[in-house]
RNA sequence: GCUGAAGUGGUGGAAUUGGUAGACACGUUGGACUUAAAAUCCAAUGGCCAUUAUGGCCGUGCGGGUUCAAGUCCCGCCUUCAGUACCA
């Protein structure tokens, strides 16, 4: 009988599908265990390679912990509110609910067809209104609380009106923003409703304000900063600029601090936590407040160190400052206007790509310093960020590089207050170790007491106090987009208010297009008919009333990480209409106990849900203030791509058109209208039609005035277009780089090059393409004029080099998928996609098949296991159990080969040997170990027989191969027993003819004997 | 720059507390079976030298050190990957 994987997984996939084999429930004997994966984005490229990497880890571990008597919560559903559909939306008129839905079967049938271990009755889809109804109610919950910094938690707004009414709002200890005016309770009793309303928004833990965002024009959103990479937006690449708006924020810098301790509480990966606390950014120092001269106006620093105050040579503020306009004298408005201008123009990505540059202005102005009294310059510099502290910062040249560098370069004078530290040298001594001197009441200090002194003295003259500065900014949580979650907000008198609860979830309405309506108002703008709220809080149609008082609705939605901060405590309750969750079915399942997803979610998703969980806790809904207690990162499975460069012979060629500079070819702009022309000359010089031009208009380099890309002949007018918009002139020159090569000609290559599984292999790589091919693996020259290099990234349906899992089902199976991306190497590790090696796994599990099913069927029988295969099974429990409770799971594989391969020899058909050995891999091949366990005849499925017990009696010894080295090198061994003492070993060893061979009459210095290890003879 | 992780055969990767480096696979080579191919099975496979056999030398990024013994521990470098970055 064969092995026919293709016919045992369906049935098996069916068996567990029909008798719901996986279904958690929620009221059980059995002790509790929730494993949760990263739910996907379903994405239209379908379910590449990679993903199941990290699902069939916790597959795995799911399925052991079902055979050790848990009962297991491994729910799986989608994020599937998100802007690739809506982009396709907007492209194709496709409804995004439609084009999700599509994806979403596609991704179904590919888990599916893996043998995942999923409760798919409590599936979860962020995108149905149904779950975004519970999304909606976070929202308002949220809306309705502040944050309390007396009882660290957040509390209800009820409670904050009850203090303002009695004692106003001086003793009140609040995450709020920093522009709040104090009032008493008498203000507060006379303040008009709108006004009230204006102040405790700016108190509550959600909440609107006009704030400086990430505006992606390219997407007509804002992003928040974990969704811009490098600059531009982390879907599409597009640019990013600054811009101010009106936006609902949510106050997670409220929880920074317990953000930050309650990593310690948590047992995720290292890297990850360090990725979170560098997030939050918390310095600990001091708030300085220094007083402008012949002014009435204060500036205020954050410092990190107060002591070295009497160092202060000059004060600098961000360009954006508030004051910096005021202070400004007269001589120096010109300098410092032109300054602020050219700031202003230079981009956030270009400030950052360029730090080298220092630049400045003097204001004319002079604050006092606050013990001496002496004026010090007020400067205005762009290395200091508006957005980070107070926006300004007391300089110290001899103890900060950047203070430094910019004194130096504008001959300000440095003064020297540590000891025995050479300031005429850039590179500066370890200055927390570093002895203050001439600082007055500081000097002789260490860096420790003299900012605990300082402190004290800038107290005594309230010009300072100690202070915790986070990096941690509140996240913006609207987006100016159609597929995302609708508020549940209406607006009287400009102020927002929450529609009732009882009337969630607010559909998302119907509309013509996804695009900005012509007023500029997000897509919602476009909805005639939706659910609304009146005054009375009656939820009605638009269009069933007139001649009543129109209130308007919120017209952004949600961001995307809104669906995925709590989706993990909706599994325990899915279905339920009523709550977000039942008490029982939190109580019963508390928190996720293992959670396995990528690293690159680290400071969007993963801190967003810990913050909600917060919030979550202090509300009393759910037992833990953190929702994973243990995360484990899957490493990124990457594929392979091709791509060409460099054509010198097509630039020699075609000379006159174009001109070849640094690799690269220019193209000036007139000769931008004989584009088509020229590629009409390539097409014909290159035959087969493989050459295209592409380009993105947001490359383009102002410093350099290129175009460092590519052209593709059909877009060369709009590319013009853009650039006589923007107003260059014709002299500008393009620089094209030609590798954008169409499909044809990479069919060449990949025949040429023996690729497997990659059908289509175009990369564009417009972003430093000169280092990233410098860097690739040349793997073809073609005709001296293409060169093909091979590079290896993550999986993307843009690069071409996405690999799906159906044809390896389909060839191979599920099972030796399975096993293959385990044996693959270790579970965080990143790596290239290889198949080259799945014949390993394959063939192991026909060997696995052939050690039970003969050629005449059954080869277990009743016999009495032998010793050695006792042995062989057990050294395999144990190893098992521990490869998975330590998640090396591609050990175990080797673990079952090598087990396999031993009992093959060993001719072993004993049941209860082989029995035992199919629950050890059935977690890892779940549809073999079905189908031969039944064959076996037993009518349960085996997903809950219980796991092998490891008994150490098996592996018991008598004599042990003792390596003999000499001086440490090992030259042979010696069977010696093991229950021989050192004395003995000692002499037996020295006796052996072997040992007198080595020594050559050498009597041995030493003789080490380390009994069950080792003998080494030191001669 | 800072933080984190990692460098082991032709390749993916093994190697508990320091104790036989290269498990298990892939690939390669040779062989068996076959008209042939596929599949399957057997053998060899870190490098160099030597060989009738026994062998010998070198080997875990580089340079030092600790130790009877170092891939593993310590010090100093180099490289790669990832994250982060005028954070005051």
């Amino acid at each position: 009988m064969k092995y026919d994987f293709n016919q045992i997984e369906e049935k098996w996939q069916d068996y567990w599908a029909k008798n719901q084999t996986f279904k958690a429930e929620n009221n059980s004997e059995k002790p509790k265990y929730y494993v949760l994966d990263m739910f996907p984005y379903p994405s239209g490229a379908g379910l590449h390679v990679g993903h199941p990497l990290g699902y069939i880890a916790s597959d795995i571990y799911a399925r052991y912990k079902r055979h050790q008597g848990f009962n297991v919560l491994h729910p799986q559903g989608y994020d599937s509110f998100g802007l690739p559909a809506e982009q396709y939306a907007i492209q194709t008129g496709q409804h995004p609910a439609i084009t999700t839905a599509e994806n979403i079967k596609t991704y179904r049938r590919q888990l599916d067809q893996i043998g995942f271990s999923f409760d798919w009755s409590r599936e979860v889809r962020t995108s149905d209104p149904k779950y975004y109804k519970w999304t909606q109610w976070i929202f308002i919950q949220l809306f309705n609380s502040w944050y309390n910094y007396k009882s660290e938690k957040a509390e209800d707004i009820s409670e904050l009106i009850k203090i303002f009414e009695v004692e106003g709002n001086a003793n009140v200890n609040a995450a709020c923003d920093d522009t709040i005016e104090f009032f008493t309770a008498l203000d507060w009793n006379i303040y008009d409703d709108v006004k009230k309303q204006e102040i405790l928004l700016q108190y509550r833990l959600t909440y609107l304000a006009e704030t400086e965002v990430n505006w992606c024009p390219a997407l007509g959103t804002v992003l928040a900063n974990d969704e811009i990479v490098n600059g531009v937006s982390e879907r599409g690449g597009h640019p990013v600029v600054r811009k101010k708006m009106t936006q609902w924020s949510m106050r997670i810098s409220a929880y920074a601090e317990r953000l930050l301790k309650g990593l310690e509480t948590i047992d995720w990966t290292d890297s990850l936590k360090e990725s979170q606390r560098n997030w939050i950014g918390k310095s600990v120092g001091a708030s300085v407040t220094f007083h402008v001269k012949n002014h009435d106006k204060v500036i205020e620093v954050f410092t990190t160190r107060p002591d070295t105050i009497f160092g202060v040579s000059f004060m600098t503020l961000a360009p954006e400052h508030e004051l910096v306009l005021q202070i400004t004298t007269p001589e120096q408005k010109a300098e410092v206007e032109a300054y602020i201008e050219a700031t202003a123009k230079r981009s956030e990505r270009d400030r950052m790509a360029d730090v080298k540059t220092i630049s400045g202005a003097f204001t004319g102005a002079y604050v006092e310093h606050p013990f001496t009294k002496e004026p010090i310059p007020i400067w205005i510099g762009d290395y200091v960020l508006a957005g980070y502290g107070t926006g300004a910062v007391m300089s110290v040249p001899c103890g900060d590089q950047r203070d430094y560098d910019f004194a130096k370069h504008f001959d300000i004078d440095i003064s020297n207050i540590f000891e025995g530290v050479d300031i005429s040298e850039e590179a500066f001594a370890d200055k927390e170790k570093t002895i203050i001197a001439n600082s007055d009441f500081l000097n002789g200090l260490s860096h420790k007491e003299a900012t605990k002194k300082v402190i004290q003295e800038l107290e005594k003259l309230g010009q300072g106090q100690g202070k915790t500065n986070y990096r941690l900014r509140d996240a913006v949580f609207s987006r100016q987009r159609y597929w995302g979650e609708p508020f549940p907000v209406y607006y009287v008198d400009g102020m927002p208010q929450m529609i009732d609860a009882k009337y969630l979830p607010i559909e998302l309405p119907e509309v013509e297009k996804y695009l900005p309506t012509e007023t500029g108002e997000p897509p919602l703008g476009n909805a005639t008919k939706w659910a609304w709220c009146t005054e009375t809080n009656t939820v009605v149609d638009n269009d069933k009333i007139d001649n009543k008082t129109v209130f308007p609705l919120e017209l952004n939605t949600m961001p995307g990480w809104a669906g995925s901060s709590q989706y993990f405590n909706r599994y325990m309750d899915p279905h339920n209409d009523q709550e977000i969750f039942s008490k029982e079915a939190i109580d019963y399942w508390q928190q996720v106990d293992l959670y396995i997803g990528g690293s690159e979610h680290a400071t969007g998703h993963l801190l967003y849900s810990r913050f909600w969980q917060k919030f979550m806790f202090d509300k009393g809904y759910v037992n833990h203030d953190e929702f994973a207690k243990k995360l484990i990162n899957q490493g990124m499975i990457l594929g392979t791509s091709a791509f060409v460069c460099k054509i010198t012979d097509f630039a020699l060629t075609y000379g006159e058109d174009i001109k070849i500079k640094d690799d690269a070819i220019e193209i000036s702009l007139e000769e931008l209208e004989i584009r088509n022309d020229v590629v009409k000359k390539l097409e014909s010089r290159f035959s087969n039609t493989f050459i295209s031009f592409d380009f993105l208009e947001e490359t383009f380099n102002e410093q350099f005035k290129r175009f460092p890309l590519f052209i593709r002949a059909k877009e060369v007018e709009p590319l013009k277009n853009i650039f006589l918009k923007e107003g260059f002139d014709e002299n500008i020159t393009l620089t094209v780089n030609p590798y954008h090569v169409d499909i044809q000609f990479l069919k060449v290559v990949k025949e040429g090059a023996n690729f497997k599984y990659t059908d289509e292999l175009v990369v564009d790589k417009f972003k430093n393409w000169r280092q990233e091919y410098e860097k690739s693996e040349l793997i073809s020259d073609i005709n001296g004029v293409f060169k093909v290099f091979r590079d290896v990234e993550k999986m993307s349906k843009s690069k071409y080099n996405v690999v799906n899992p159906d044809q390896i089902c389909e060839d191979y199976g599920a099972d030796s998928l399975r096993l293959y991306e385990m044996f693959l190497g270790p579970l965080e590790q990143y790596k290239p996609w290889n198949t080259a090696g799945i014949t390993g796994v394959h063939s192991f599990l026909k060997k696995l098949w052939k050690l039970y099913i003969g050629e005449n069927g059954l080869n277990v029988t009743d016999t009495e296991p032998t010793k050695d295969s006792l042995k062989t099974l057990h050294k395999t429990i144990k190893k098992v159990k521990e490869d998975i409770e330590n998640f090396s799971f591609n050990t175990s594989v080797s673990t079952f080969m090598i087990a396999v391969n031993e009992l093959t020899a060993q001719k072993c058909t004993s049941k209860d040997i082989l029995e035992p050995l199919l629950v050890l891999i059935s977690p890892y091949a779940p549809h073999i170990a079905e189908e031969l366990w039944s064959k076996l005849g037993h009518n349960e499925s085996i997903s809950t027989a219980p796991f092998p017990k490891f008994e150490e009696k098996y592996l018991v010894e008598s004599s042990k191969n003792y390596p003999i080295s000499f001086n440490g090198k090992m030259r042979f061994t010696l069977e010696l027993p093991l229950d021989m003492s050192k004395e003995d070993i000692e002499k037996t060893v020295l006796e052996n003819e072997k040992t007198q061979e080595q020594l050559q009459g050498r009597t041995p210095k030493k003789v080490i004997v380390v009994p069950g290890k080792i003998v080494n003879i030191v001669g």
